[in-house]
This record gives structure tokens, sequence and C-alpha cells, in this order.
DNA sequence: TTATTCTATGAAACGGGTTTTAGGTCAAGT
DNA sequence: ACTTGACCTAAAACCCGTTTCATAGAATAA
């Protein structure tokens, strides 16, 4: 491979020179500037990126850690990370962990090793403190409320959103309300404020019967939904936490001939879309952007509240 | 940060042996390899690997080219080669297209850069002449059938299998098939597939207003449906080229308050499964699997063709 | 006993850029 | 005429590992 130092001979001049020309800064002569290009293009000269990186001490990859590509709301904000990485400089690495801590921690060891410059943690199994305790080696963003300072977010502005739909909803006089969680109460603050915001509305938690966890796919909201219907349960309105689930609910209902109730949907999918319930649009391909631009970025410690909206129709 | 100098000044003995301690290969006493791993543990030291990487000459970095995250063609191949890296020492860096040939040729032209050791194409625009141009630069791997033996490619077994369940539709007496296609016919090798054996178990091509192409989604699938609903044509048949598609097929008819004509799905997705109708699954995740291996190998060129599968039910 | 091989280690070269340091030329300002 | 500053360039240091080469002592073979 032709480098610097042969494009440095065959123009006449030394290696610094090149590299000035190659970088387009600080005083270069007119002249001297042609001479080292044509060199370049005689000699089909390209630079050597892994060397630029070894010089600048970084490498300008993202690594994204990713429990699994399953879930909507991963893969939603990862597009947003990709989306905007395109306009960047840096690249994004997947880093598959399928929520296993050892497999985390070997990417935080491989952040201290500046295998990546920086790290966003789309969810995580460890603790946050365990996170911070690298943050001295790069950047790391989480997508979620961390409930302290010292480390960098982005998380959805859940709780008001959710308020106004169960707000919305008792203005209908729509009290008998199923809701399905994506993951059990005592692990998930999702879960948790999402019956919180329940509670404040309709001064107690759903029935037992009333209450699914771990409701997470079309199948598994069809699922919720046939139990529903063989228990014949009164239902007025099903409060699901995905479009598609809300999708497997509705395909159950008209799956045993029946109207489906009031089905509320979120993440704003084409399923939900389509089915034109409403639903919570938590816009998390900008929460995606917003990660990665927040990981890359120069600013001081923060940490972003993405909006969100309940769609009526 | 501590370097392998440090190390090798603190316990006494050069760079070089610390060098290999950390490897692990070559001769080293047992007491010298003792005293470099206190010092390490002591000065809190890890190697960089950037700098491994550039005294390697590679980074172990595989971009993957991805038009858009939209398909679940492209996520289903995608989501196999990141299973197949987490097994691997390679990462996978995401590079998003868009299908724009600019972008795809500066994606090229980092491979030569070095940016990447490796490239796989999980669709492109730009020609595969374009694109063995820089094979010499490191590995390139397509997912098509390239028709063509110069290039590494992994594709799915399409026409066998296209074959056979056209032919299990002539066995049920069912000839009234609709076509939706998922690129136009000119531009996609797979559409051609499709029609070629469509037309080698009919004789003829579908009619006009049975062949749809350039749906690729849900809500396509609905729309295309509707069509055939409105010109209230005679259909036995719905021949889809998505699980989604297909999902969107079986609710316009519904909402129509209508039975749907048999629909045939691809990919196997949960849409699928949930419907039971017939489907093609070409088990994407293992050719993205197969991908990786290959773009990663060290073997010969190399075309793997994935078989797939008709489901009857 | 001598030749050979194995074990163990250090010095130095190497990979390909970037950046600092140092100096030289030339024109403008005092 | 003397200083100052802008412009231009080369040499050398630097980033941090890996790998080759050279060497020397110990073990084994002939």
């Amino acid at each position: 491979m032709t480098n610097i130092h042969d494009i440095a001979k065959k123009s006449g001049v030394s290696a610094s020179t090149v590299s000035r020309v190659l970088n387009g800064k600080n005083y270069v002569a007119n002249s001297t500037s042609l001479a080292v290009e044509a060199a370049m293009k005689e000699l089909n000269y390209v630079p050597n990126d892994i060397a630029r990186d070894f010089s600048h001490g970084r490498n300008y990859n993202v690594g994204v850690i990713l429990p699994h590509t399953k879930h909507p709301y991963f893969t939603q904000i990862l597009s947003g990370i990709i989306a905007a990485s395109f306009e960047s400089d840096y690249r994004v690495v997947i880093l598959p962990s399928q929520y296993n801590e050892s497999v985390e921690i070997d990417y935080l060891e491989q952040l201290r090793r500046k295998a990546f410059d920086a790290l966003i943690f789309i969810s995580h199994e460890i603790s946050l403190d365990k996170i911070t305790e690298y943050s001295q080696y790069g950047r790391i963003v989480v997508c979620e409320n961390p409930n302290r300072e010292d480390v960098f977010a982005v998380y959805s502005k859940r709780r008001t959103t959710y308020l106004e739909a169960f707000k919305w909803l008792k203005s209908q006089q729509i009290e008998q309300v199923a809701v399905l969680l994506s993951r059990d109460y005592a692990s998930s603050v999702t879960s948790q404020i999402t019956l919180d915001a329940y509670q404040s509305i309709f001064t107690k938690l759903p029935n037992n019967d009333l209450l699914f966890e771990t409701v997470t796919t079309f199948q598994d909201g069809y699922e919720a939904a046939q139990t529903i219907i063989k228990q014949q349960l009164n239902v007025q309105c099903i409060f699901t936490n995905g479009d598609d689930v809300a999708a497997g609910v509705v395909q159950a209902y008209q799956a045993h001939q029946k109207t489906p109730p009031l089905v509320i949907g979120q993440e704003n999918q084409f399923s939900g879309q389509l089915l034109n319930i409403p639903r919570i649009n938590h816009h998390f391909d900008k929460l995606g952007r917003q990660a990665l631009e927040l990981v890359t970025g120069a600013g001081e410690m923060q940490q972003v509240v993405i909006e969100s909206d309940f769609i009526i129709r």
C-alpha cells in the first residue's frame, strides 16, 4: 500500500506537508498543494483510517448496546441512532447483550480499551453504579430516566402523557381499564410509571385480573385478550404498551367475532396507525437521534426528556 | 494512560516480553509472567485496542450496508448477522445507505481506507461491477443471487420453493392467483424469479389487474387487497411477498366484512404464524449468519444458497 | 564432548498517520 | 535599517502495540 511517505517522496516534500495538504489546514503553498495532489492521484493514494484513528487516539466508533432486536421499542430507538449517525462522523457498532451482565461488562471494558469512543445503552441489566464507574473512559448515555444526575440520559416523558390518557378515559366515563405491561412491575420503571399514573387518576390500582405483565408482542397481546374474552370480564378499555400488542388484541377479538373494546396503543407503529386507535406516540426515533447527539457531543453532562403525545384519533 | 512501556519498566522487562505475556504465546518464564501480571494489575493496565488494530493493520470491523430498517427482509438478515457476530471477534458497523449510489460508493471507499475489514451488502443500488472493483480491498458479500461467479454471495433458494408453492396451488385447483411483488419487475431479481416460477406452472403470466408491484408493508397489502375487493375480481389466492403484507390483506378483507381468499405469506414472521396461512420461510436469519461467516472467513470465493421451505400449515 | 535444539528475553524496526518544534523567506510597519 | 508577523516547510517526536532478529544459557542428542 502506498503511504504518506511515498507521496512525500514522489512530490519532493516532507510527510508533514502531505498531511497538511490532506487535512487542508495550516499554510501550504498552492504550488506545493497541486504537486502533492498530483502525486496522490498518480499513486492512487488514500489515507489509512486505522493509522489516522491511532494518531488521533480515537476511532469514532459508538457502541450501541442492544438486548435483542425483537422489541419495537429497541429497534425504533436504534433507527433513530442510525439515522443520526448518518449525519455525523461517527459509526454505529451494534453490541448485542441479551440482557447478560457479563456481556455488558465486557462492552464497558472494551470502552476502557478504546474499542469505542462512547457507548449508548438502549437498555441494560447491570446497575447504573457499574455504568458510571466506566464513564471516565468515554461518554455513556442511557435511554431511561436514571433518577440521578451523574449520568447522561435521554428518556420519554411518559408520566405526563399517561396521566393525560387516563384523564381522557375518565372524562369518557371509561373506568374498567385493563392494563398490559411490558415487564413486571418490580423491575421496570416504565411499568411503575404506568400504574402510578393509573392510580393518580382512578385512585386505585387495576384489579388483578385486569393487570397483565410481560406482554410485549402481537402474540402476547392476542393471548392476553383471549384471557379477557374467555373470562367474560367487563372491560371498557385495554391499555396496551405497544401498537403491535394492540393489534394482537384487536385480532383476538375479531377471531372471536367480537367487537373489541377501546384499545389504546403506544409507539405509533403502522399497526396502530392502521387500526386508527388512540395511542401514545413516544417519538422513539427522536429519542435515538438525541442519544447519538448527546453521546458524540462536547457539551456538559445532561439529561434530555423527549416529549410524547397522546393521539386521540 | 499507562501503556506497555510503563508495565515493562515497572516489572523490569522489555516491552516485547510484556506483549508476549499479553498474548500468551511464545516462550515466557513463569516467574516473568507473574511479575508482569502483577505490574499490570497494580497500574490498572489494559491494552489499547486502537494501537493493537494499527499494529495488526486491521480493525475487525465488518460494515453492513442497509438501505433502511423498515423492511423485515433487511432486519431479519441483520439480526442473523448480529447474532453471528456475537460469536465472532468481529464487530458489526451499521451503514445506512438509503439506496443512494454515492453513499454506497463512499462506503466502498471507506473499505479501501481500511475503515472496515469487510463489507456485507444486504441490498444495493450500484452495479455488481462497481462492487467487485473494490473486492481487492477486503471481502465483500452480497445477499442475493449475483448470477456470476466472481463475488461472494449468500441467497435464498427461492425458485425451487416458489415452484413448489405454485404447484401446490395448481394441485388444489387454484388458478386465479393475484401476485403482490415487493419491487418492480424490471429492477428486482426476486420479482423476476417469482413471475418466472408462476409462468412455469401456470404457463402464462398473471393478468395485469392481478399483478401488483412495490408492495412491501402491511399498509401496502391492505391497499392492494382493497383494490381487489373494490374491483370485485375473481381471486382464489393472493400470493404476497411477506407476512406483514399478508396480514394487511387479511385485515382489509375483515374490514370489508369479507372472508379473504387463500393468502400466502413469506418470511415467517409472527403475523404469518398467527394467521396460520401457508407461507414460504426463507430463513433469513440463517442467511445473515452465513453472510457474516463468509465475510469473516478465510476460505475461497464461494456462494451459499440457503434453503427455503413452503409451509402449507 | 560437541553439535543441536529449546527456552527465554531484549533491542530495534515497523505500521502510517499527526503534531510540535524550529527555522527560513519575504513583505509590511516603525 | 530593524522589528514584527505572516507564510511555508522539514525534521523529529509521538501514538502503542506487534514482530523480527539477535543472543545467550540450558537441555538434549549424537
